[in-house]
DNA sequence: GCGACAG
DNA sequence: ATCTTGTCGC
């Protein structure tokens, strides 16, 4: 019938979607247009918001997505919605916004109506923004259909622009010593390649060590209204484990949410005998990597 | 044919 | 993304 398992989504469509990424893409602003964002300590930021699509095993259609709202910088969540949602689009690297951002504008668009006092001042979005096939990935198309300050958050490099995930990069990796420390992403389009444009594209991203018990860095990107330097640094003062608060908190919130809609086993009640602590943030600068906060 | 492939 | 308990370590 009108499957398309087989091989994903007809070429019409990709193209189309292409289109679709190149005409929002001219919207995109990768640098700080907020006064918080420039500040060392984030004075003036208040609530940051992480979102995040989580799926029904066996099932292809049903899911979750979720927008949470955390208070800053304690990280305490002062608001949270989850909604079960009917996929329409497949996974495809590379159009993931297509599949994921129309359920996660309208968590936007209800908070927005009903609860405008904690619309968050910028959001973390699970993948990536300018790091992609055409540097218009999700925190890019969400960031610009909001118009909300985005981050990229990806746990796996996207091989894309000549950038591999080989010895090199390891090594590099091994060199992150100390939470905080990070290397820049520089692919081929420094050069000549890159968008038609001519869009320079210098190093919009950055490999980051957000945790000193973690080995495996996270993939920052510019979203939206944001510098990398400021997205950087604020995702490194959002996290208390590898994955920052905001993005863990929508994650578990999702998962939560698909449980219970499944009427499944008795969620076993975490203890928290410890009270939470603030945030402490990276100190100082570490060869050519560099936070504050 | 082979490798890559955010979530 | 999801499949998964116990386990090792601080």
């Amino acid at each position: 019938m009108a499957l398309e398992a087989a091989g994903g989504p007809p070429e019409e469509t990709l193209s189309l979607w292409k289109r679709e990424q190149a005409r929002l893409k001219a919207h995109v602003v990768d640098r700080d247009t907020e006064a918080w964002q420039r500040d060392p300590a984030f004075s003036g930021l208040q609530r940051v918001g992480g979102v995040d699509v989580s799926f029904v095993k066996g099932d292809s259609v049903r899911a979750c997505a979720s927008l949470v709202v955390l208070s800053f910088p304690e990280l305490e969540v002062v608001y949270e919605e989850s909604r079960m949602v009917s996929l329409t689009a497949p996974y495809v690297s590379g159009f993931l916004a297509f599949r994921e951002v129309p359920f996660l504008l309208e968590l936007v668009q209800q908070l927005r109506e009903k609860e405008p006092g904690l619309m968050p001042q910028v959001l973390l979005v699970d993948g990536n923004g300018v790091l992609h096939h055409r540097g218009f990935g999700v925190a890019c198309h969400l960031g610009v259909l909001t118009d909300l300050p985005c981050v990229g958050v990806a746990k796996k490099l996207l091989q894309v622009d000549g950038l591999e995930n080989n010895a090199l990069h390891k090594e590099k990796i091994r060199l992150l010593q100390t939470r905080g420390d990070s290397f820049p992403l520089l692919g081929d389009s420094g050069t000549v390649l890159g968008m038609p444009t001519g869009q320079p594209s210098p190093s919009l991203s950055q490999a980051l060590r957000s945790h000193d018990r973690s080995t495996r860095p996270l993939y920052i990107s510019v979203g939206h209204r944001m510098s990398l330097e400021a997205a950087v640094r604020l995702t490194c003062c959002c996290c208390r484990f590898r994955i920052p608060e905001p993005v863990r908190q929508a994650d578990i919130c999702s998962r939560e949410h698909i449980r219970k809609s499944l009427g499944l086993p008795g969620p076993p009640t975490p203890r928290s005998p410890k009270a939470q602590r603030p945030v402490a943030c990276p100190k100082g600068d570490s060869g050519e990597s560099s936070a504050l906060c």
